[in-house]
DNA sequence: ACCTGAACACCGTTCAAGT
DNA sequence: ACCTGAACACCGTTCAAGT
């Protein structure tokens, strides 16, 4: 009812979102867009002020949709959970996660999760400024490891290339590693840094 | 002496990594570092293929001179001394190290460093697979905190930003973080990130 | 061998105009 | 209120030409 036209914030929103996911960082343009609406590529700035403005509303939408499970009593186990919730919602909008990554300003949407966070480490006894610290280093190595997910630092094929570019200089460690190094399980090595984490986390609950 | 012009690879490659630097990712050009350079843009493309071939050799002339200290018998130090290492690096050339952070093809210059990373932890008697997971956990973090500190998230004007950005909602535990989350000390957040990773690592050595 | 210059297919965005 | 369309200042890059 808001809009007679053919275009709305939701529905540029909505196909912003999925073209910038599916084209990714470089095939995501304006012009792109507005053809996909069919529409005049100025027509989205009737509703929105600039790019950045309608990619601050993409954001919105994906970390609106952002799992946030439910506290369960365990620290451990809720904590994992969140940083799951955070690497799926990633691999489902993988460009606009990238988007986000480089993002420098507060979004609105993505308190709910940093207020799950936060209550869970508190609530596990940690202080205040622990579970701030705490909670920063689980942000970092979440997001960092699903934006190399993204960029696909996992593929076999990799490992051919790898023993290529080492051929470069000596490098011992790294050819006798190139085996370990090449086949790699996401999921398993997702849980890998949260076991390190977590462990290194509750050795000093009361500390500091 | 290869080059009797006023180009050479070196000249170029100096420039640009100087101008990326200094102007961002967003404030580099083919056209301004020409104008730098003194000279027509297509001039460069005499002596790299393209953008991105010219971009690469920036990030291996900014790895070459990544600091890799010497090993020093105790592995949690020396790991600790790497991380340092890398983290002096980024905040060098935090233009140039955004773009290699998005880069997703083998660097030869980072070989050495990752060689570092994996002997030491071998000497210290992780296995194989253990210390490539360990490596990989480390340097996400490593990475991803030199990241976060150069596109700024630790200015203490965020502080009023954030309580304003807390008003969309009811955000209890992040009100009453806001101190604690306003005010970061970059470095002794990035050792107690360390400090988590280390302390979480030696729980296991022997494991896996 | 090394650099120039015009040209092309893209961008984001301003500004005036149409309905 | 909502969209169009021309125009501008940028991009990276191709291709032919100059020295």
């Amino acid at each position: 009812m808001k809009t007679r036209g053919k275009l709305s914030r939701e529905r540029i929103v909505q196909l912003a979102l999925s073209l910038l996911d599916s084209a990714g960082t470089e095939g995501f343009s304006m012009r792109k867009l507005a053809a996909q609406l069919e529409v005049d590529p100025m027509a989205i700035y009737y509703h929105f002020a600039n790019k950045s403005d309608l990619l601050h509303a993409v954001m919105q939408s994906m970390m609106e949709n952002c799992e946030v499970p439910e506290p369960s009593g365990d620290w451990r186990a809720d904590i994992r959970n969140l940083c799951h919730g955070l690497r799926r919602m990633a691999k489902k909008h993988p460009g606009t996660f990238c988007i986000y990554e480089t993002y420098d300003q507060w979004l609105p949407a993505e308190h709910r999760l940093h207020e799950a966070f936060h209550s869970t480490l508190l609530q596990a006894g940690f202080s205040r400024k622990r579970a701030v610290r705490a909670v920063r280093v689980l942000l970092i190595y979440a997001e960092a490891f699903a934006v190399d997910e993204i960029s696909g630092w996992l593929d076999p094929a990799d490992q051919a290339e790898l023993a290529e570019s080492l051929r470069s200089g000596p490098y011992p460690t790294l050819s006798s590693l190139i085996e370990e190094i090449g086949t790699v399980d996401a999921d398993s090595e997702f849980e890998f840094g949260l076991d390190v984490l977590i462990s290194g986390l509750e050795s000093g609950i009361r500390e500091t």
